[in-house]
DNA sequence: ACTAGCCCCTGGGAGC
DNA sequence: TGCTCCCAGGGGCTAG
């Protein structure tokens, strides 16, 4: 699933291949993923969860993107934002199973074909639900299993004033974000580390791979209490989840579920996963049994022994 | 103001 | 082989 490395790594593909097109078309055969969060545009007024509302009308949203040019490209938290032309940006959040690519289709027997050589074998194409044309002639698809992925059409200021946008923690590999500033924002919680460090209000992009890789790398149990965390041990979950982090998007992130850059290549991180998806199998530093444990309705992954209670 | 838990989805694996 | 059941998993939303 897409985290903040797999979200980087896109990101940095798309401002290669993108910066600077226009939006010319879009297509789409699931508008849920779609919503246009226009405050002035008629019918998509103030609700109770915030300005917009579906994007019922799905000829309005194109309306409203097409001739936009890409001006920026960035990332925040797991979000990528397309800053556009007239101000408006295109949020665009990938979930579980989502993922971006970049290349021609064409639709053959109701599934979109791939056009571009050497790209895309598997079934990605199948999973294609939202199709953009550019103004180069190529496309920028996302491609979603699980249909979880949205696609928001924003004013660009603000989308960056937005609740969502706004509330998310800061990003862990800015250069503000020190040891002490770190301590700061995990010292208001008093829940279990694992699910601290994926909460997105606190810090922003790390979920469940990353989570179980950062918590392996410091030796730090995932159910740990953050208030019984030692000055030592909250040091090692620092240095941990800037190591880990980085050196994820260097590998250009984890295909271990199916992530895939823009052009359709799988990441090399998952090579290097020590304990995410590893249950029963022995622990690269102790060689005890990985074991899992859920934990809030997600799956921890982690060595007893390396990792003590 | 908080948080636990449901819900959105679909492919894949388990069980029969 | 083929059916049914269950699960993963980010984050929005709701009920408590």
């Amino acid at each position: 699933m897409p985290e903040l490395p797999e979200v980087e790594t896109t990101v940095r593909d798309l401002n290669k291949k993108v910066l600077s097109r226009t939006f010319i078309d879009v297509w789409t055969d699931f508008e849920k993923m779609l919503r246009l969060r226009l405050s002035f545009a008629k019918g998509y007024g103030r609700t109770q969860q915030g300005f917009g509302g579906q994007a019922k009308n799905f000829k309005k949203f194109k309306k409203e993107l097409r001739g936009k040019k890409i001006q920026k490209i960035w990332r925040r938290g797991k979000n990528i934002i397309f800053e556009l032309s007239q101000s408006y940006s295109l949020l665009i959040h990938q979930k579980l199973t989502g993922h971006l690519l970049y290349g021609t289709w064409k639709k053959e027997d109701g599934i979109w074909k791939s056009k571009t050589s050497g790209l895309l074998e598997e079934k990605v194409n199948t999973y294609i639900h939202l199709l953009f044309t550019l103004d180069n002639g190529q496309m920028l698809a996302l491609s979603d299993l699980r249909k979880f992925a949205k696609a928001e059409l924003w004013k660009t200021e603000e989308l960056k004033n937005s609740e969502e946008i706004k509330n998310l923690g800061p990003e862990p590999l800015s250069k503000d974000f020190t040891f002490e500033k770190f301590k700061e924002v995990l010292k208001k919680k008093k829940g279990k580390i694992k699910q601290i460090l994926m909460y997105q209000t606190v810090i922003a992009g790390i979920g469940n791979i990353y989570s179980d890789e950062i918590l392996f790398e410091a030796q730090i149990h995932p159910f740990r209490k953050i208030p019984k965390l030692s000055e030592t041990e909250l040091k090692k979950i620092y240095q941990a989840m800037r190591k880990i982090l980085k050196k994820a998007i260097e590998l250009k992130g984890s295909s271990i579920t199916d992530f895939r850059d823009i052009k359709g290549k799988r990441g090399s991180f998952d090579k290097i996963i020590k304990v995410y998806r590893k249950e029963g199998k022995k622990c690269s530093r102790c060689g005890t049994i990985i074991k899992r444990a859920k934990i809030g309705g997600r799956s921890a992954h982690f060595c007893p022994k390396c990792q003590i209670l």
